[in-house]
DNA sequence: AACGATCCCTGTTGGC
DNA sequence: TGCCAACAGGGATCGT
């Protein structure tokens, strides 16, 4: 699913097909597609005509600046991916938004399960609307001392404030696995029980990770769809270290890589690797306890 | 305020 | 073999 080095990977190809090109024609198949706008024809309605200045993001949001204050915003959600094509290309099932550039290509938004979206918002809007999203987490993250201090005294686990957008934008499930384990730190550890030495070992390691990500470009699991803009598949899978690898050995010391539920998601850990402490253990829902 | 639970959605998967 | 419930998850929202 789209976390930061998919997104990154997206909007670098968005870049190159829409840069100071312009927005002919915008067609919305599903209007659920559009959202925080005040109705779904406003994206066409503030889109259309413009160009393009700029393709920016921030955490797992896309934003392109357009011409006369406007943001075209695109969240990928899980399953969302752009396409860009050629107006002759076989239209895809779940082609919910469409962007007709004056290049003759077009921009495909496909969606299966349509937990992404895409808006158009003015600057003030933009400003609203990412007020609750903190800095990203590879161009601008936070320092240890902040970190610290937004952990202190929280008894969630430590992967749900690292999956949480508004203490720093950009990690999702798998690359938080992956943090974790680089740093040696068990998912469902509280938060607040790190030593200011975890967290800058833990801050070390996400740079890296999501540059690495970026590399491959992204993470393409075999059951979904998040694949480049071009179509090929990122080849970041076969570089992690925990997530999906339930039951293999550990690349670090061999034992068999566990999976629990953590923050309503699931974890993967090496449980010798990410040794969890009962006193340090953070809130666990019936869920976890259960398994 | 903090945190857990639930919902949205649909392609895929696993169990019977 | 075939059917169907369970599952996946980013983020909003609601309840405690």
């Amino acid at each position: 699913m789209p976390e930061l080095p998919e997104v990154e990977t997206t909007r670098r190809h968005l870049a190159e097909a829409v840069t100071g090109r312009t927005i002919d024609r915008v067609t919305v198949r599903r209007e659920r597609m559009v959202r925080r706008n005040e109705r779904p024809s406003d994206l066409s309605d503030r889109i259309a005509g413009r160009r393009v200045v700029s393709v920016g993001r921030r955490g797992k949001f896309v934003l392109a600046e357009l011409e006369e204050d406007m943001w075209w915003v695109i969240h990928l959600g899980m399953s969302g991916r752009l396409r860009v094509v050629g107006p002759d290309d076989p239209m895809d099932v779940h082609a919910n938004v469409i962007f007709d550039i004056d290049s003759g290509s077009q921009v495909r938004f496909v969606d299966p399960r349509t937990f992404g979206f895409t808006a158009a918002w003015t600057a003030d809007e933009t400003a609203l609307n990412l007020a609750r999203i903190g800095p990203d987490a590879l161009n601008d993250p936070p320092s240890a001392e902040i970190v610290m201090a937004r952990f202190r005294g929280r008894r969630a686990p430590v992967k749900a404030l690292l999956l949480d957008q508004g203490v720093m934008s950009g990690l999702g499930n798998i690359y938080a696995d992956e943090v974790l384990i680089r740093a040696g730190i068990h998912p469902a550890r509280a938060a607040g029980s790190l030593s200011a030495e975890e967290v800058s070992m833990l801050l070390g390691h996400i740079g890296p990770v999501l540059e690495a990500g970026i590399q491959h470009g992204g993470t393409s699991l075999d059951d979904l769809a998040y694949l480049l803009p071009d179509g090929r598949a990122g080849e970041y899978l076969g570089r992690l270290r925990v997530y999906g690898r339930t039951g293999e050995p550990c690349l670090e010391c061999g034992t068999p890589i566990e999976r629990s539920t953590v923050a309503q998601r699931s974890a993967h850990f090496c449980p010798r690797c990410q040794p969890l402490d009962l006193a340090t253990r953070g809130a666990v829902g019936a869920e976890g306890l259960a398994r």
